[in-house]
DNA sequence: TATCGTCTCGCATTTATAGA
DNA sequence: TCTATAAATGCGAGACGATA
């Protein structure tokens, strides 16, 4: 447990950096820069990390302190402990990496791939990246060229491949093996790429919780506009915390229909 | 390495809950 | 214990695709 969560830190950590701007705030009159972390949740973090680290140096003592008295042990005891010296600690074998070796089916050509292929097409082989580089300058020259109808028809010609690559691509991401698609991103984020997902099929969807219940009956019977989601999304989480159990009730108990509806519908398959 | 169009993902925010 | 996911939305970043 320990070991994943040494290794769950650094991978959060890479995957987003401390500061961003954020896109809403762009937007407005000021340009500011954001911490992505709620400052509550940075300080709890903080808290546990002084923590931890206190337990750390504790530990730490103790340890020494055990070594000490291992080592006046280890004198009486020289002669014996050649065999287990030599018998060097079997080498962990690393898991396997389950996800290595995935072909993930791509998104299919954009009008401009599907053009440029064809361009290429009637074209000798290049022989060199140079001369390769100059054809696709060419061929970013020619695409600029060409008239909007013929951007066009190109655009609907490309439609049928992309829907079906798509299609492909969610197939192969839902029939993963469980823990595949985990891994796979684990690799994915540690190389700064984004995660993959899949568009779980609206049957198989989770139920809305009695919150979003809640958070879509205000956006329903309140005007909303010119309200960012988040702004919503606090001023909706505030009135919940401040409503009582009579309040929540209905949305609470549409929560539970659903829910046992939807494990009706999706019944767990039971462990053996 | 280059080109450009398309589109997914992440982010902001909330709570509840399932699953890893 | 941590993460992802349900919902909303709109923007920016960047992956992807096609080719030698």
């Amino acid at each position: 447990m320990l070991s994943v969560l040494r290794l769950r830190l650094p991978l959060r950590a890479a995957a987003r950096p401390l500061f961003q701007i954020h896109p809403i705030q762009t937007r407005g009159l000021l340009t500011s820069v954001v911490v992505r972390e709620p400052a509550k949740k940075v300080e709890a973090k903080a808290t546990k990390a002084k923590t931890a680290t206190k337990a750390k140096a504790k530990t730490t003592t103790k340890a020494k302190a055990t070594t000490k008295t291992k080592a006046k042990a280890t004198t009486k005891a020289k002669a014996k402990p050649k065999k287990a010296a030599e018998k060097k600690p079997k080498k962990k074998e690393a898991p396997k990496d389950i996800s290595r070796g995935l072909k993930i089916p791509g998104q299919g050509p954009t009008p401009f791939t599907h053009f440029f292929k064809q361009y290429c097409a009637a074209l000798p082989k290049a022989t060199d990246p140079t001369e390769f580089v100059q054809r696709a300058k060419d061929a970013g020259a020619a695409w600029r060229d060409l008239p909007q109808a013929e951007k066009e028809r190109i655009a609907q010609d490309v439609l049928p491949l992309r829907a079906a690559a798509r299609e492909a691509r969610e197939e192969f991401l839902r029939g993963l093996e469980p823990g595949v698609l985990f891994a796979l991103n684990k690799r994915r984020v540690l190389k700064g790429k984004t995660r993959l997902h899949y568009t779980t099929p609206e049957a198989d969807r989770r139920p809305t919780n009695s919150f979003v219940r809640f958070t879509l009956n205000y956006r329903a019977t309140n005007d909303v506009s010119g309200k960012t989601p988040v702004e919503i999304a606090k001023t909706t989480g505030e009135l919940w915390r401040g409503m009582s159990e009579a309040e929540k009730a209905p949305f609470v108990a549409a929560a539970q229909a659903a829910r046992a509806e939807y494990d009706a519908a999706h019944p767990k398959e039971e462990s053996a």
